[in-house]
DNA sequence: TAAAAGTATGAGTTCATAGGCATATTGAAT
DNA sequence: ATTCAATATGCCTATGAACTCATACTTTTA
């Protein structure tokens, strides 16, 4: 973090994290991951209700964290900000860490 | 991300993130990188109220963000994973690279 | 033991939001 | 023009969480 954080930067970071906070919205991120998705791709994929889908969709695109593509009746969603996945990597690994780190602790090194 | 996010991953990464989605949680621990802390600077540093100061710390003590340290009457808090600091800073560099690409879209080159 | 200071906790309130359902909107096909 | 398919949106509810106030707990001091 940087020396001087204003409330409005707080506030904005805050909101970025908000937006990853939600494991729905991480699923459809992760479908994603592979590539450009239709709208009904990612129901069938993620098992939630298409207006569920449509909703974490329109949030995560007005936050830019996905674009959105319109071929005839379809839409179509991809990635905007691929560096969403350096801070989930980022996330798993720590918590790997800790995992590692609590299981030598309990039990010991055998 | 990885290849596979079971169920629990995804929730467990989702509440990692809304650990970092609070603005008063981010002050906290803005406040924590240049050292340990007592609740009564938290609180004075941060103008939050001392049984609001001393939640958040339960709750990022109790996900290890936070470590606690009791010395008489006080209680210490420091940083508990320095990682969270790399997030942060992932988050707000991202962020102001997309605000200079806005401001170069809208603004021109002039 | 009593009082005081620092911190933690519980009850209650308020606010944000995820999700479901119904429906509106948009584009394609007949 | 009508109907159908894909997607978006509005309303509603329920759940979670941040905050406040009051109070309990803990350690020091008198």
């Amino acid at each position: 973090m940087q020396e001087t954080m204003t409330d409005e930067m707080l506030e904005l970071v805050a909101q970025r994290f908000r937006l990853l906070s939600d494991p729905m919205r991480l699923r459809i991120l992760h479908h994603l991951q592979s590539g450009e998705r239709s709208v009904g791709q990612l129901v069938e994929a993620t098992g939630a209700s298409q207006p569920n889908v449509s909703k974490h969709l329109s949030t995560l695109k007005m936050h830019g964290l996905v674009k959105r593509r319109q071929e005839g009746n379809m839409a179509y969603f991809s990635i905007g900000t691929p560096f969403v996945f350096d801070l989930c990597n980022s996330v798993c690994t720590n918590m790997q860490e800790e995992w590692q780190e609590r299981q030598s602790v309990l039990g010991g090194n055998g």
